[in-house]
DNA sequence: TATGAATGAGCATTCATTCAT
DNA sequence: GATGAATGAATGCTCATTCAT
């Protein structure tokens, strides 16, 4: 029906970055399991071979589209921790350094809607050991807990339970913000939940 | 390859028992997309039309477990919840009833680690409309939080607030407790973190 | 354009020989790389996934057909092989038994032009380890060795080396054999080369 | 995958001879059908479309090859035929002749492994008429029966039969040899069957 | 001369499903 | 109630080839 798709030649940086943004729409909608690369070429208009030509395979993909989440945050995330913990050491105030943490992540995390979904997706699936994302959040969570427990430890009696209960706060109440992120706002209310974990109303 | 099958004739309301049990755990492993038919059958030791003859197609055989699960969480749930509402009508303490409502959730969670871990992977790919299980997670959503602003309305300033933390902690909690359940009791420290947002200590 | 396949359903028995037969003559033709599981279902009149019914994958298919090669072989030679042993342990005359030997595989190898194509295009492609039928043929070869050079064995001075001789025969005249089959007799000939080898005149 | 290739401008006469060397070790391998351009101009390192550039497409390429191998062997082989032929033709000793050509090209053959190899995998594969290498090889075949026959032809009572014999022994002592080079030595082995062949010991 | 981007066609295989038995 | 045969439609991926640079 369609005649002979039309040879497009894009900046292949373009393309490349294109193809990473549209990859964390799609599995966003329906997961890693659930996508397929005809979808997704389809959605950069590329053919299922242009596509590849990228990013070798299905697995590499994913694997690009965590590496490229990892760089931006890091880029992104890296300067405000280390202002964090550098303030946090000298006041001596860990339940504030945990505080403006939480501030900086949740701001990160409502900043962009698609990302967010993609991780939260993603996460669920690669509870399973055999999910090619499965290290990478097994990673990213010690990360995460080390950070807290490290900000709090000094101060606070009971760090990482605390810790425990900051990263749930984050994590459930992304959960529901994504159902519908005009119901509360994201940063506000992770924020005032911490406050009263931390006993700092 | 594997010989003829042996024609084994089940009581079916133990094999349909048995295909949901193991429906539940392949699904909490691989989501609803990453599951096949296939797989399913091999592990109930059925032919692949044998286990359709159950469930009709994939979709159904997903609403039906959504169903049992529903169904036996009702009875034991249900008891519970009017025992709390009645309860926390009688004293007037929405927050010692919120408490116990979580006591009963959390306790239901740990109870069954395959269950939990189903609704868990499930609940990330359902948040997409598209999703068979969509529907199911909202309505699903909508009561609890009914629940527990009806627990703690009469009493909390800030109900609808409170309650977004408290199924935040909820869901956080079983995810992190999904990780590794041995890391922490999850119904004790559901409710710890619970206290700490009721200013209940 | 052709409407929906009509979804015949034959004796799986005659299926599977069909298959066989027909995976035979297709390999035959273009070799084990060259052939194509689509090119074989559409000779068989099956769908794709209908043919894969049967022998899982491309690789179990090669082998199941060397399998059945083997397994006809060996009911059809096995009893001359013996007889031709026993005789010839008997008399003594072991070029009298290697030539019987090679009449026997001589005719076999002319009964069944489709098989012999087979074996000889396969053969060539095998000679690479990684190729799926690699072993089989090693294993097959050797045994030919070995039969030739113990039923000569007594008798002949350098029996080894003849082996090698005869079986060059075989192989080389069956090369010829397959590329005109009516240029002359394949059983006369080798047996005219092989009394010529033996000196047997 | 691996950065960016290094543009690296050979002499393109060296480049040729490289791709042709290369492409006869793989399709030695793997056939014609087995081996693919993908393979031949990572091994070359090259990439797709540098390779193509020389040889245009799949089919060419092939027949470059054989027209290099036919051009190489013109260029060794025929002195010694015309030689062979002269010689044969002063003395009347066909026989002696015909030993040795087959000296000739055995010596030819086991010079060689590589070319040897990618001779015989292709001669099996180019038996069905569709294979692009199939003329070469009937052309080849029949002027191979006719040097033989040519050359025994004054002499011997039975020409065509013995020189298929003596193809027969050629082709089937390689076809061993192929498999292990070092079990026996291909030149004197072939001479020591064709002289039992010409009853010439 | 050589490349990377891109494609259409094809590959083996899997999937959910149907159907006659 | 349960099976094996069979299918159409995918799926991820590879292949030979083209093209602009």
């Amino acid at each position: 029906m369609s005649g002979p798709r039309k040879r497009v030649r894009e900046d292949p940086k373009v393309r490349r970055s294109q193809i990473v943004d549209e990859a964390i729409r799609i599995i966003g909608e329906y997961g890693y399991y659930g996508f397929t690369v005809q979808a997704l070429a389809e959605r950069c208009q590329l053919s299922n071979a242009g596509l590849l030509h990228y990013f070798g395979n299905k697995d590499d993909l994913l694997l690009a589209l965590l590496d490229e989440i990892e760089r931006r945050e890091e880029e992104v995330l890296a300067p405000q921790v280390a202002m964090i913990e550098e303030k946090g050491f000298q006041s001596g105030n860990g339940k504030g350094a945990a505080l403006e943490m939480m501030a900086a992540i949740a701001r990160r995390t409502a900043e962009n809607r698609e990302r967010t979904r993609f991780l939260a997706v993603l996460q669920g699936e690669a509870m399973e050991p055999s999910h090619p994302a499965h290290d990478w959040f097994g990673l990213r969570d010690d990360e995460t807990v080390q950070l807290f427990t490290s900000l709090l430890g000094r101060e606070a009696a009971n760090s990482p339970a605390l810790t425990r209960y900051m990263i749930s706060i984050l994590r459930g109440m992304t959960g529901l913000w994504l159902r519908d992120e005009n119901e509360f706002d994201l940063v506000e209310e992770c924020l005032a939940a911490t406050r009263l974990l931390l006993n700092d109303a």
